[in-house]
DNA sequence: GGGCTTCCTTGATCCAGGTCAAAAAATGCC
DNA sequence: GGCATTTTTTGACCTGGATCAAGGAAGCCC
C-alpha cells in the first residue's frame, strides 16, 4: 500500500504533499480519485483548517468563495426559517464534500458540532483542478447522486414516517455506517445533542427522548451514555425504520 | 441562431438528428451542452418514446438500465413505503434529467400524470457520450447540485413549516416556474391531483383542500378550475412560505 | 467538591392536522 | 344527455406529537 520508498524524490518535492498522502479521509472521500503520484496538485490547493465546536464555517446566503472537504469530525447542515424553525438537512462526516451548490450563495450553514479537521479549496483553484483530472468531476457528480437519493430517503422519513419510524430509521442508518468504519458494530456513536437530532427528524427533542426511552424499556437498544446507543435488535429495529407493517400494528 | 443552412449536409445525414434539433426541450436541459454541430451524436443515442397518463416508466428498486429526459408533460418521482404510504419527492417536467442514481438500482419511482414525451438513454450509450463531451458531464453535475438544493428545500418545508406554509411554498414555487416559461404570470396551471399535492407536501388531501379554500376566502387566491390557481396576491404568498413571522401572527 | 450551566427526561395538557363520513362537483362513457 | 366514477370540498371528531412545566443528571470551572 505505502509507495512512499518507491517513490521518494517526488514525494519530497513538496513537503506540503504528506497532509493528503497521509490524510485518513483519501480513501472515503472524492480525492482518491487523483492518483498518489499527482496528489503534490490536489495538495497544492488543499488549505487545511481546524474548526472548533460550535463554529460555523459555511453561512446559508453568503458567497459561495470555497468548497470543503472534511478530514476528522463532524458538522451539522441546516436550514433556518426567519422564526428560528431549523432543519438540519444531514451530518457530515470524514470524507463529505461540502459546497457542492452551483449557485453563486451557500444553500445551507455548517457548523463543527465537534473539533473539525477539514480542507479548504477556493472556487477558482478546485475549478481549475476539474479541469485537469476528469475523473474527480466524476467523483463529484457520484457524490452529488448518492446525496441526492439520501435526500430522497430523508424527505420520505419527514413527510409520511411517525415518529418512532424516524428515530427507527436514524438509529439504523447510523448503525449501518458505522459498521464499515470497523468500529464494535453494536456500539453506535451519537456526536449530536437530542435537539440536533430533532432538528434532523423533524421531531421535537421531548419525542426524541420519550421515543429513545421507550425503545429502551421494550429491550431494542441501551443508552449507555448520552453519547452512545447500544443496538440491541438490528433486525427489529430496521423493521420499525422501513415501515413494516407489522410493527405498526402492535404497539 | 438556426444554422441549417449552413451546414445542410451533416444535417441531411442522419433525419434522426431532427428530433434533437427540433426539441422544444432541449434549451432548459442538459442537451444544451452539446453543440448543434455535435447534435446527431445524440440523436443517435436518445430514443424518443412516449409514455401515457399514469404509466410508471421507472420503477424503485429495478435495475437501473436507462437514464431519460422529459420533452413534454409532467411526471410524478415518488417514494413508498409498505403499507401504501406515499411521498412525492417531485414533479419532473420538460428538459427534466432523470435516473442520476449511481446505484444499479432506482431510488424511486416514476409515473406520468399526463402523457410524457420522453428521450430514453440506455446506460453504456450515455457513459460513452459523457466521455465524449465533459461539457455533457458539467451539466449534469449542475443539475445535480441544483436538484440538491431543492430537495434540501423540501427537507426544510417537510420538516418544520406548517400546512399553511407548505402550500404557500407549493403555489409560490409553482408561480414563479410558470412565469419563465412566458406564460401569463398569475395564473398556474396544477396538473398534478390534490391527493399528489398532498404527497408532495407530506399532508392529506383534505388539509391540502381546506388550505386552498381558505387562501381562497382570504382573498389570496382563486380556483378557475380544479387544475389551474390564480394568484392574486404573490407577495403575501411568498411571506407565508417563507415563514415570515407577522403572517403567523394574524390567522 | 460545590455551585453553574447545559442537556436530558418525564409528566400534564393542548391543538394542528389527521381520520372518518358524506355531500357536491367534475369527468367520463355509453 | 344521463348515469357511473372519480375528484374535491366540507363537516365532525380524534389523536400523535407539540407545548408547557418541572425535575434530574452530567459536565465544567474555580
Amino acid at each position: 500500500m505505502n509507495t512512499l520508498g518507491a517513490r521518494p524524490v517526488v514525494v519530497a518535492k513538496s513537503a506540503a504533499t504528506a497532509h493528503c498522502i497521509e490524510c485518513g479521509a483519501r480513501g472515503r472521500s472524492v480525492c482518491n480519485a487523483i492518483s498518489e503520484r499527482d496528489l503534490d496538485r490536489l495538495a497544492a490547493v488543499a488549505v487545511p483548517k481546524r474548526i472548533e465546536k460550535g463554529q460555523v464555517f459555511i453561512e446559508e446566503g453568503e458567497a459561495a468563495v470555497d468548497f470543503f472537504n472534511i478530514t476528522t469530525g463532524t458538522a451539522k447542515l441546516y436550514k433556518m426559517l426567519p422564526d428560528g424553525r431549523q432543519q438540519i438537512t444531514g451530518f457530515a462526516g470524514s470524507g463529505h464534500f461540502l459546497g457542492l451548490a452551483v449557485s453563486d450563495t451557500y444553500a445551507f450553514t455548517a457548523e463543527a458540532i465537534e473539533t473539525v479537521d477539514l480542507c479548504r479549496f477556493s472556487r477558482p483553484k478546485l475549478r481549475a483542478l476539474l479541469d485537469d483530472f476528469p475523473l474527480l468531476e466524476k467523483r463529484l457528480l457520484e457524490t452529488a447522486c448518492n446525496e441526492l437519493v439520501a435526500a430522497q430517503e430523508q424527505m420520505l422519513l419527514l413527510g409520511r414516517k411517525t415518529a418512532r419510524e424516524r428515530v427507527a430509521s436514524f438509529l439504523a442508518s447510523r448503525h449501518t455506517e458505522t459498521v464499515g468504519c470497523g468500529k464494535r458494530s453494536e456500539r453506535v456513536a451519537l456526536p449530536m445533542t437530542r435537539a440536533e437530532i430533532a432538528d434532523y427528524l423533524g421531531l421535537t427533542i421531548e419525542t426524541v427522548s420519550r421515543t429513545l426511552t421507550r425503545f429502551k424499556s421494550e429491550g431494542k437498544i441501551s443508552l449507555p451514555s448520552r453519547d452512545e446507543v447500544e443496538i440491541i435488535d438490528p433486525h427489529w429495529l430496521l423493521g420499525v425504520a422501513t415501515g413494516e407493517d407489522s410493527h405498526a400494528a402492535f404497539v
